[in-house]
DNA sequence: TGAGATATGTCAACAAGGCTGACTTAAAAA
DNA sequence: TTTTTAAGTCAGCCTTGTTGACATATCTCA
């Protein structure tokens, strides 16, 4: 009885896994590969006495130049008034700039300074030596692999819009 | 001249990039894919009082019973302050429970209780979901290979301890 | 056995970075 | 002209991290 039908059992276990046993392997890979890959600007960011929170709207602002402040707000998730505290240090330390909108003058276009562009550059270039040697040996398709696996991870409403910020960036 | 010996210049711009061009899109989507992965459990854990803080100590000491308090500091990497704060509510709420060491009775031994059980299996059961929807068409080698890129992600020095950690929890 | 090291717990204070709610101002849109 | 929208600000709160100091029980080693 047990080892009856095995070709049907394992399709329907394939399926029934998804619900019954936890992937702890890969919960747990992902915390920790997370955590290391943030942890590597903090000591860049403290020099300036930045925070995590100050990397995430400069690296954002540095590949957005002309963002506004709601299309911000959209990508991060968090309030104006959390927002508004560390991009008020980030100007207030000459890393971002703030425009007056030309089209509708009550927005604000956000762009980064020469120093601030070095910045996220700076930090952008170290996070990106421990993603690409992690690719190691799964190249020449290991990349698209990889985005396309954390593509697929995003919410299905969210992914189209991450899509266009993250492959389209250059365009208007 | 620019396309002389186009072979080694490829290689060359293969290694290069490494230091040169920075790997925005991962970036990215590590950044969006690792919001909404932790983000599935915020709904329940808010119905208990919970935040991710202690998700994590749930999660760890669902997965390996009787980790003491030392082993435990060190996989989260935090201050025993910080998680005595979370692990006190942990254990008042009955969710976790504390026990003398045997064979050194300075040592607490941390165990789920049943109710405690029930909420780690059903917060990994969610982000499993999420993680095995996310493979689609890459089984059946995917899921080992996002679980090997994943690790090579981490410290080479953290490696084998998380190594042991994530794929011999069952051992003593 | 006694001294020192170790595992844990606790108090107090502080910081970063989230949040809500209320209110203002300037500019655009209806 | 009225209403809506984009942004800024004030005040206060929460969670989760930090440091520093100190207490207690237990283990280990000379």
């Amino acid at each position: 009885m047990p080892d009856a039908i095995p070709a049907v059992r394992s399709q329907r276990l394939g399926k029934d896994i998804l619900d019954e046993v936890p992937a702890y392997d890969l919960i747990e890979l992902f915390f920790f590969a997370y955590r290391d890959f943030v942890s590597d600007p903090d000591r860049i960011l403290d020099e300036y006495g930045f925070g995590r929170a100050h990397h995430r709207v400069l690296h954002f602002v540095d590949r957005q130049p002309g963002l506004t402040i709601a299309e911000l707000l959209d990508i991060l998730r968090i309030t104006k008034q959390s927002l508004n505290r560390v991009l008020k240090e980030l100007i207030e330390k000459d890393f971002v700039e703030s425009r007056m909108g030309t089209a509708d003058r009550r927005q604000r276009l956000l762009y980064v300074t020469a120093q601030g562009h070095d910045l996220a550059l700076k930090l952008a270039k170290l996070q990106t030596r421990r993603i690409m040697q992690a690719l190691a040996d799964l190249e020449p398709e290991g990349k698209a692999l990889i985005s396309g696996y954390l593509l697929r991870l995003i919410d299905p409403d969210d992914r189209d819009h991450v899509e266009r910020l993250v492959f389209g960036a250059g365009e208007t």
